[in-house]
DNA sequence: TTGTCCGCCGACCGATGGTTCGGGAATAAT
DNA sequence: ATTATTCCCGAACCATCGGTCGGCGGACAA
C-alpha cells in the first residue's frame, strides 16, 4: 500500500500555465492538447489525469491568471494612503499586468473576449468572472476618486459621476492595448498613454494654487 | 459556345454576406464551409467555385466590409463644414456602424482581433488593412480638431497634439464597445459615451462666452 | 525479491471539417 | 436533337484533434 505519492497542484500548475502562454500565442481553438502535454513535457494521457476537458484547463488558467493578478493589484495599492500615489502606483501596475514590451497579455485579453463573447466560446459560461473582474478594477479607481475628493485634492463634482469616470478610463486602457497591437509601436504607444493620464489627472484634481480658496 | 451564364459578382456577395454573419456570431473557426454553404442554400462544392478556401472568404467578407464602412463613412461627413456638426455626424455615424443594438459589429470586431492578431490567425498576412482603417479614422477625426482651430472653435493647444487626441478618441470607442458586450446592458452604455463625448468637446471647444476676446 | 498500486503514456477511436473530384443539370448554339 | 460549355453539387478523401484505454515502469512495503 501507499506505493507512490506526487504533488498533484504543482502539475496542475505546470499544464495552466504552459497552457496559458500556447493560448495567448495561438489562441484557444488552435492550440491542441498535445501540444500543451508536449510543451510541458508529459504525454497526452497524463494532461488528462489532471483535467477532464480542454475546456477545463482553459477555464481554470484563465480563472487563476485572473485571481492573480487582482490578488497582486490589491496588494500593490492597498496601503497607500494618498489617493493621486495610489492612482499612480494603480497605473503602474497596470503597465506591468498588461506588459506591453511583451505583447502576450494583450493577445490574452484579445483571445478571452473572443471565447467569451462569441457563442459556444470555452469562456461563455464563466463570463460573470470576467465581469467580477472589472467591477473590481472599477471600484479600485472609484475608490481612488472619492478618496480624492474627500481628501479636497479632486474637484467634488468628479464624486458625483466617479463610476461613469471609472468605467470610461477602463475602457481606453482596453481600447489603447488593442491599438499597440496594431500599431506594433511600443514607444509611441507609452507616449499615448502618458498623454491620456496627463489630461486625465489635469482634468480631475485641484490645482495647488487654487487650493483652500 | 458561350452556353450559359451567371452574374458572378452576385454569387460572391451572397456568400460573403452570409459569411460575414456567421463569423460575427460564431467566430471564424467555429464556422463551418458547410454551414456557410447552406445558409447561402448552395452545395458546399459551389462556395469553392468562387472562393478557394475559407481563409479567401474570411478576408474578401472582412475587407469588403471595411472598405464599404469607410466609403459609408466619408461620403456622411464629407460634405458638412462646420467642424463641429462634423464630429456630431461622425459619431452618429459611428454609432450607426458599430450598431450596439445588435451587437454583431462588435463581436465582429472582437472576431477580427483575434484572427489578426493571433499567430497563423487568418487575416495576420492582411493587417495592414486593419492599420490603415485605423488610420483613415484617425486622419478624420484630426481633420476635424484642425478644421476647428482654425475657425476658432477649438482651443489652439489642440492643434499641437491633434493626432494623439484622436488615437485615444478611437481607442476610447474601441474600448468601450468590449465594455458594453461584457456589461449586457445598452442604455448604460449609450450614458457611458455620452458622457465621455460632453466631457470630450467641453474639453477641446472655447466656450461661446469666452469667444472673440 | 516480489507484489501492488500510483502515475504515466502514446497508440487508437470517432467525429469533424476543409478540400477535391467526377458527374449531373441547365443552357444556348448548331 | 445534339453538342459544347458552364454551373452546381454532395459524396468521398484526408488530416487533425479531443478524448479513451490498456499496459508499462518504478517506488514502496513486506
Amino acid at each position: 500500500m501507499s506505493p507512490k505519492f506526487i504533488d498533484k497542484s504543482e502539475k496542475t500548475r505546470e499544464i495552466t500555465k504552459t497552457a496559458l502562454r500556447l493560448f495567448s500565442r495561438k489562441g484557444y481553438t488552435a492550440t491542441s492538447v498535445g501540444q500543451i502535454a508536449d510543451s510541458a513535457c508529459m504525454g497526452k494521457g497524463t494532461v488528462y489525469e489532471y483535467f477532464s476537458s480542454k475546456e477545463e484547463i482553459f477555464i481554470r488558467a484563465i480563472s487563476d491568471w485572473i485571481m492573480e493578478t487582482l490578488d497582486r493589484l490589491d496588494e500593490m495599492t492597498g496601503q497607500i494612503p494618498d489617493p493621486l500615489h495610489r492612482f499612480e502606483s494603480f497605473f503602474k501596475m497596470m503597465r506591468e499586468i498588461f506588459n506591453f514590451k511583451d505583447p502576450g497579455t494583450v493577445k490574452l485579453f484579445v483571445e478571452i473576449n473572443q471565447q467569451t463573447f462569441t457563442e459556444n466560446g470555452a469562456f461563455k459560461k464563466h463570463r460573470h468572472i470576467i465581469k467580477e473582474m472589472r467591477s473590481k478594477f472599477c471600484r479600485m479607481v472609484e475608490d481612488i476618486l472619492l478618496d480624492g475628493v474627500s481628501k479636497k485634492l479632486v474637484w467634488p463634482e468628479v464624486a458625483r459621476e466617479a463610476h461613469k469616470i471609472a468605467v470610461n478610463l477602463l475602457a481606453y486602457l482596453d481600447g489603447i492595448g488593442i491599438h499597440y497591437l496594431i500599431s506594433e509601436n511600443y514607444p509611441e504607444y507609452e507616449e499615448q498613454v502618458d498623454f491620456y493620464i496627463k489630461n486625465f489627472i489635469n482634468a480631475i484634481i485641484i490645482k495647488p494654487d487654487h487650493r483652500g480658496s
